[in-house]
DNA sequence: CCACACCCTGAAGCTACTATAGAGTCAATG
DNA sequence: CATTGACTCTATAGTAGCTTCAGGGTGTGG
């Protein structure tokens, strides 16, 4: 099959395609006498397998690790259950954030109910007046 | 006040700072003699609202329009409310999607509980087997 | 023979910074 | 007065994971 027909069936665009190829997550097609890419089931599988860990927003490191690891029959998984762990571990970690991050913006909407003059919006106040504190590093490559 | 204060006030680092004002979130310094940046009150309080509205993971985009909003003294603070209500939308949003990604994760890992061989391991079979869906678009710039 | 859908490469753009190189400024010290 | 060291300047490239674009080539139906 040609490229089109890949993104399709695995749900996402010629260019995500071109883009893993440059990037090793795909290995690189044969080419047609017009040199056009040719796929075959194995980069079917294989493509559905790297969208699946990006729809579970894995980076391309820990999805890298994965198929290195998938890729020695002879090994044992627990190494591919590390991996899931701690990138189970980075979601709860952004959800703790996330979590925090809105109750602290639900009390600022709080202090402004109504529509009034911009001087006295109780939300500008209370952006003015934050502590600001030093970023901490994050230690997730979820947003 | 010299860049390296200003940003230690703000707690942030000295390029961005810089990189603020490039992008115009920070209006321009004075200069010294010496071509340094020179900094009053006005850019302390500025860079510090940017700083908090980045600690509460607002856009650039959000955070200009809050300035220009704020920056207009005779209008209604009814468009601030409305940055705010969709900001907080958008974290809501993000922490629905990350929960049902913790429970599609979560389900995953219990089908490998034990040190096996690859070929076996219930992780790998599960992300190959998954329905790839297509990614839907982003409505929030939280990753 | 031509239109049109599809494919190719390479480079730039996106967000919000961070990091680096190479040079200039300034206050204090010897 | 020269030097040291902390600070500053500009410009450029890198980060993640793509998307978009420009400027072409390929292949098929009428």
């Amino acid at each position: 099959m040609k490229i089109g027909e890949l993104a399709h069936v695995a749900q996402c665009t010629v260019e995500t395609v071109r883009y893993y190829e440059k990037e090793g997550l795909l290995p690189a097609a044969t080419r047609t006498a017009g040199n056009f890419r040719q796929y075959g089931p194995a980069h079917v599988e294989r493509l559905r397998f790297i969208r699946n860990c990006r729809a579970l927003d894995m980076s391309h490191g820990e999805i890298r690790t994965l198929l290195s690891l998938a890729d020695q029959p002879g090994a044992g998984c627990g190494a591919i259950n590390a991996v899931f762990d701690q990138h189970i571990a980075h979601v709860d970690e952004r959800i703790q954030e996330l979590v925090q991050l809105k109750a602290q913006l639900s009390s600022l909407r709080k202090r402004c109910q109504a529509e009034q003059a911009v001087d006295a919006c109780g939300i500008l106040h209370g952006l003015a007046a934050m502590e600001t504190e030093a970023k901490h590093k994050r230690h997730t490559h979820l947003g």
